[in-house]
DNA sequence: GTCTATACAACGATAGAC
DNA sequence: GTCTATCGTTGTATAGAC
């Protein structure tokens, strides 16, 4: 961690912190599946691999994942329908392996990002930069995430559930440590944990509106740092109201 | 309008000014498209369409609407797949009769909602309430508006764009008035639009999460209201802070 | 107005050559 | 490891009887 103390603040420190490339992620995807995968050479399986993903994350962001057919993917990937069968066991596994490995970043970034940060106020604001930062770095896999849920199973579900409530949490305990820190007014913290979550995941939802108003990561980041700052009663510190 | 002045309050006198049932809703759908449904009588087109709208919402909302078949649909209604044809056009029109519609509904109660109030702080607090009491009243409609809004054609994204863009307006403006009222500080009120807009999404788009933890919509929008009137600046009547 | 029967295209998935 | 060819299934949509 470079940063520490006070988290990391702009997207580029968070990029250089954490190797959120599509290379380092597949490896890691091989490394996990290997068994299940036909092709056993490192190399050959990571770039193909990483095709596929890339591929499913672009056709199903802009159709729908049950609109884009294999034949698409083949299309898009350049690979024939055969060589797309080694890497994945069906259409329906493809889902799960992106979405439970998109949760397994979340949960390891969100942890490390406030790791080395202490304080109930830069606590929250390096939990919110974090997560802005991630899901600006990963999109389209988050918007995938979001948007294809109902196509797993009752068992992925109820992973996805857990996933979401647990990234809750982090919040809805920085918050409480505020409180007792005597720093927050009295407010209910799952709601506003809750809150903060939904603020968050319009970056990856409605990026379009902030793509076409010029507003990027760092000043939304900053702008809900405020907005929750505000609502939890800590006054913002170059700011003369109050 | 019943509680004018300080709009609607409770979500039962919302409920009983606006008559948000299946059958007022669909008899304004068989009236705009009655040129292209085979069925003449009213009655009998009423009900049916009153049941297809039903089925499509409740199986795309559990499973998605590609992943939905006609014949799923054909099951869940009762009605044969020749019938379902002499009420909609094709599976892809289904989609567009249910999403302009619910277009046309939120326009219409969130102007009908603020028409008689005045004054900022409560012009924001009856656009929030209102906007929270509609998609609890018809949340599958938003929920299916939502997610499927990507199967629809060039136009239609256009068209949905600008609904979101519109009803994100009627916010940015009250934020405004509030401003120049001298009531608010000073705030990005496009960046602020968005957030209470994101907030309030949340009500449709995670129910599952509010429903298990007993908070209603009556709670829920009295939260959103002090979480948005905190970061304008406005502090809330019974409450010690500044 | 509603039904049954069916057309025909496109889907996911696999076998076997290379 | 990757390709081509093809299987069986299921999708949307319609024609014509009732």
């Amino acid at each position: 961690m470079t940063g520490s103390g006070e988290g990391l603040t702009t997207l580029k420190e968070f990029q250089d912190w954490v190797d959120l490339s599509r290379q380092a992620i597949c490896r890691e995807i091989f490394a996990r599946n290997s068994e299940r995968i036909g092709v056993k050479k490192e190399a050959t399986a990571v770039r193909n691999l990483s095709r596929i993903i890339d591929a499913t994350l672009r056709l199903a962001n802009e159709k729908g994942f049950q609109a884009m057919t294999l034949r698409d993917l083949s299309g898009e990937t350049g690979m024939s329908m055969g060589a797309l069968y080694t890497y994945i066991g069906s259409k329906d596994e493809l889902v799960r392996l992106i979405q439970s490995h998109g949760r397994l970043l979340t949960g390891r970034v969100m942890h490390d990002s406030l790791e080395a940060v202490t304080g109930a106020v830069p606590r929250l604001s390096a939990a919110i930069r974090a997560h802005v930062y991630l899901t600006e770095v990963l999109h389209p896999w988050f918007y995938f995430s979001f948007m294809e849920s109902r196509h797993l199973g009752r068992r992925e579900i109820e992973a996805a559930i857990q996933g979401e409530l647990a990234s809750e949490k982090i919040f809805a305990d920085i918050l409480a440590e505020g409180q007792q820190e005597g720093l927050f007014r009295r407010i209910d913290v799952t709601l506003a944990a809750a809150s903060i979550k939904a603020l968050m995941q319009d970056w990856y939802l409605k990026r379009w509106k902030y793509s076409r108003r010029g507003v990027g990561a760092e000043a939304f980041a900053a702008h809900l740092i405020a907005f929750v700052l505000a609502y939890v009663g800590f006054a913002a510190p170059a700011d003369g109201r109050c």
